[in-house]
DNA sequence: CCGTCAAATGTAAGAGCTTACATTGCACCA
DNA sequence: TGGTGCAATGTAAGCTCTTACATTTGACGG
């Protein structure tokens, strides 16, 4: 079993090496890597020493199999090109850092399919649990969950009506009292900007409490203009153009997150539309681009950090099969910046 | 933990699983997944359909442990909050996923302790190759780098005087040719924000170019008012008025990237400052953000996804054992937009 | 009708680690 | 001085795959 020493340059060195540089067993090599106190010092020392030597690396591979745990946690987001799941992550992150768990991130690109693969991948690799963002999802990726007993935990979003563990606000109610804002300032003709409802719960929510809040006043909840598109500022421009040109002209658009926002405040300004002088424009998430645009968005703040730090701690419950209690709800507000005001006229 | 063994239901399906279930050896097993034109359709499809059926899905650490390779690549990056390396990191994954390789991200914190951290998790983890950014990093790191020789490509940095394999520009010719725009336009009175410059040859390079197009024009560089904070928007606000306090006030602020730029914005406006009427503004990087905020920053573009999807290719490359070719110097250019103008009274 | 050969499949040896269980050695006490 | 018990260490059995090599099967030419 010995490795051939011709190669010894390039090939990693292995327990076995460090054994035998150590002259121990490898057992008390890898008592010395994870149970320290097993070992006495001087062999410790030692072991160290060849450790240090031989630049050794414990195989990844082989550790979990023979161990059956990796101590590596999984999150798969929609998308990493804008920020909307920073924040939330990097706590989620730095949560499981201290607690000796490190992190793996995939995106999915909102794509049920591809969240599938890599909810595969991921597991394959051992992860002990993982972190997914909806409810929005595939049979079979439930059914994979499931059969392996994964643990796992959706975020952003609450959903009484699941029965799934979740930790989030409620997406619909959150955007229906942003809504009621609006339509309490004297707006009548609303617009919406929303990401593509088919694969995406929160999108569907959040276009969802706009109904609401519009049905609510005993308007008609039909009336009101819709723009369907992937996030993207580009796409935001672009969508709020379109709905300029529509007759009545919306007086107030609300976007499905700030990113849409952000595109449809470059697109105003292009167009020489004053915000919120000739329309108003709102947004959702609160993500910090939020607070820098021109005028600064008014929009739904979401605790991400908060979010991303609990969700780590249910996991970790969830992991050592403890009960991490019911789901979750967080609750959100709504930040009252520059680009809300009255409708023209009002 | 999560799994005991004993339990059948909860235990993962093994190769030996779908073996016996599809009623041949765990060797045809492996060969109908890893290369079917082995296996003949009849058994194929009963092997096929054994998996389905149990949900199998392959061990990822036995797998990399006997085939030796796991067609997952690492990439590093300093942080994942903002979205500096996002859209870089984006078009790497995509032509990653192209080839048929999985990516894992880690990020260091800006932090070189963290990161050979992260290094090591990675290649423990099997990474056949590993993205990082810029050149500064612990000697060890490199050390276990070479050792195992893993293939590595260091992304957004060219620097002509490291030997180590790049892809990336000229950071500090890139700033030099902004500053000597600046310059041009009149300003005497120059202000640099950049991130911590100890173990960030980015950020070094940088903030060299600006003194170097000072010198240039028989300017003292000593005279550069300087703020040196980690990249964070609000840093970038809190830097821009510690320097709107000196006297001479600066005219015009040369921020290392795009937050700060985002950030010192904020505080121009907050304080009543016009941009670029009392100071002008540049920023670094051309992020999306650059083209939002309200004076659209001017900036050095530089070409993100080329670089990604370049870095992609060269590592594939490396990784089949042939030559990438020498260091790849992208170039970038500057985005002119309204936030830099001539020096007030100019 | 047999030998040959290729295609299809099987057998079994690792790959590097953890850990249950076994062994050793030594201090301490009766 | 022999027995006890514990701390330290060793032995070796897996963990789940891939793949070199071995075997079986059947078609086909002579």
């Amino acid at each position: 079993m010995p490795r051939q020493r011709d190669d010894a340059t390039t090939a990693a060195p292995t327990l076995e090496d460090v054994a035998a540089r150590a002259r121990v067993s490898t057992a008390t090599v890898s008592r010395t890597l994870n149970s320290p106190t097993l070992v006495s010092a001087a062999t410790r020392a030692r072991v160290m020493a060849a450790v240090e030597a031989l630049g050794y690396a414990p195989n990844f591979g082989a550790r979990v199999m023979a161990a059956r745990r990796t101590n590596t946690f999984g999150a798969i987001i929609p998308t990493m090109e804008n920020a909307i799941f920073a924040r939330g992550l990097q706590a989620f992150q730095e949560e499981l850092g201290r607690n000796g768990i490190t992190l793996l991130v995939a995106s999915s690109s909102y794509d049920p399919a591809l969240e599938e693969d890599q909810i595969r991948a991921l597991v394959a690799r051992g992860a002990d649990a993982l972190l997914l963002i909806g409810h929005d999802r595939t049979e079979a990726a439930y059914d994979l969950l499931d059969r392996r007993r994964i643990p796992y935990l959706a975020a952003w979003v609450h959903d009484p009506a699941s029965p799934r563990l979740s930790i989030g606000f409620d997406n619909r109610a959150a955007m229906q009292a942003l809504a009621e804002k609006v339509l309490g300032l004297g707006h009548r003709h609303l617009a919406a900007i929303t990401a593509p409802r088919a694969q995406n719960d929160r999108a569907r929510a959040r276009f969802d409490g706009i109904g609401a809040a519009m049905r609510a006043r005993g308007q008609d909840a039909g009336a009101l203009a819709v723009e369907e598109m992937a996030y993207s500022i580009e796409n935001g421009a672009a969508a709020f153009r379109r709905l300029m040109a529509r007759r009545p002209r919306p007086t107030a658009v609300l976007c499905g997150n700030d990113v849409f926002a952000a595109g449809a405040l470059m697109a105003a300004r292009e167009m020489g539309l004053s915000v919120p002088g000739d329309v108003s424009v709102t947004g959702f998430d609160d993500i910090e681009l939020a607070g820098i645009v021109t005028p600064a968005l008014t929009t739904v703040h979401v605790p991400h950090r908060q979010m991303g730090r609990r969700a780590a701690q249910m996991l970790i419950t969830l992991c050592a099969g403890k009960d991490p209690g019911p789901s979750v709800k967080l609750e959100t507000s709504i930040a009252c910046r520059a680009s809300l005001g009255p409708p023209p006229g009002a």
